[in-house]
DNA sequence: CGTGCCATTGACCATTATCAAACGACGTGG
DNA sequence: CCACGTCGTTTGATAATGGTCAATGGCACG
């Protein structure tokens, strides 16, 4: 493992404060992967086996029922995923692949079952770390029942566009049609969606879309600190 | 407090390995309350200030934006609830009010706080109550954004009809309206979804539903362990 | 025996999904 | 370098789903 992988690793709140020692125990059985775009990295209902840490690329949580399927979340680095899965030793619930070239570090699951049973410091990470995601879960339960598709795909360019350094227009590097399943619709209506929000100034044009009424998105989307992460 | 109660509050998992002392300091300040039905007990927004205990009676959590509002569980007794804010010290990203006569426990929350810090073992019990809830959460998402209404409603049937003993009936002891906003429709919608599962033996008398055909049902429904929990 | 509230039903409207077709970008191979 | 095919996106038409409004019925409570 490259000497700035850990301190990529080490930047996360999650393993921040855990000692060098324990650290080596989590690193030095775990694998670096790097996936082409479009790989499945994880199936929902296998046994969870790694904690994933995304160093770089794109990652799509997704997850599918009855000949349906939806995006749950996507991903940018740096961050794990399926903790939840990893620490209960259950089955996944959602299914996992890149959305772009990725590189993936897998930390064996009982390796950091065993780390945060003897580093408390871990374990208080972990509950923050845990907690916070619930939270983040819980907004987009609220988003995706409380808005219509047009206020979601709003509050999502305002999110994005904030996180991108508020130049004013959000380019994507996924599919629209990932887009669309993210905010719970069909890609023909996340295009209908788009449309509509051109009224208040939102032109797009291939992958890229403009805001150029950033108070005129913001009084449309309402956006709210108890459903919208980071804005 | 009875001892019945603190017996009560060591039979959830997240208490069950404390000392005897920790739980003290959690029980000495905290205080016991009864609450009529309706009773709004948190407004979502506020700062978390206890970590709320159900005992007896039954709790609705909900959200409300921009002039709508949601049903995001209904609980029962015994659960803690709130558990993320109280840990983050942060608002509440719920509402939450009494559906029928209630007794809840008020866990101040910066004992709580205080004691996690002290006692590993109820650190590790909340990560495991963390990642359960994190996981419930998902699937309510997942229930959500990959079935249509009469679907979730025949799940939630079948759900409920389990909990409560599998006599192929089941009892609403709140208002229909509360059910409908839980599964994310309206009222009125509700009685359609019904009305549309009576060609499946599905038959509303009041608020008694009585299920006359469990596996046509199952068959509609098509539960999955990966969204549904216990079933 | 009213009064009020909830539940149901019907009619209507809005939103969203689905199907089909056309368009456009892109890459391949002639 | 261009023709062609593929695939994602868009657009239009249509259907299904769900929301809203209004009226009615039922039930509990005063």
């Amino acid at each position: 493992m490259r000497e700035a992988d850990l301190q990529t690793l080490r930047g996360l709140q999650l393993f921040k404060k855990m000692s060098a020692r324990q650290l080596t125990r989590l690193t030095q059985p775990a694998s670096l992967q790097r996936y082409p775009q479009n790989t499945l990295l994880i199936t929902e209902g296998e046994r969870a086996d790694f904690l994933h840490v995304l160093l770089d690329g794109c990652v799509e949580l997704f997850a599918s029922h009855n000949g349906r399927q939806t995006t749950v979340d996507i991903l940018r680095p740096t961050t794990t995923f399926i903790l939840a899965a990893v620490i209960l030793d259950q089955p996944y619930l959602k299914s996992a692949r890149t959305l772009l070239e990725s590189r993936v570090l897998l930390l064996p699951a009982d390796a950091v079952r065993g780390v945060f049973r003897e580093d408390p410091d871990f374990a208080y990470a972990t509950i923050a770390e845990l907690a916070l995601r619930y939270r983040s879960v819980t907004k987009l339960l609220k988003d995706q029942k409380l808005r219509s598709t047009p206020e979601r795909l709003a509050n999502w360019l305002l999110k994005t566009a904030s996180v991108n350094g508020n130049t004013g227009s959000v380019t994507l590097d996924f599919e629209k049609k990932t887009l669309a399943s993210l905010l719970g619709t069909s890609p023909e209506n996340l295009s209908r969606a788009l449309a509509q929000l051109e009224q208040i100034g939102v032109q797009t044009s291939g992958r890229t879309i403009a805001i150029t009424d950033l108070n005129g998105l913001r009084d449309y989307a309402k956006p709210s600190p108890l459903i919208d992460d980071g804005i």
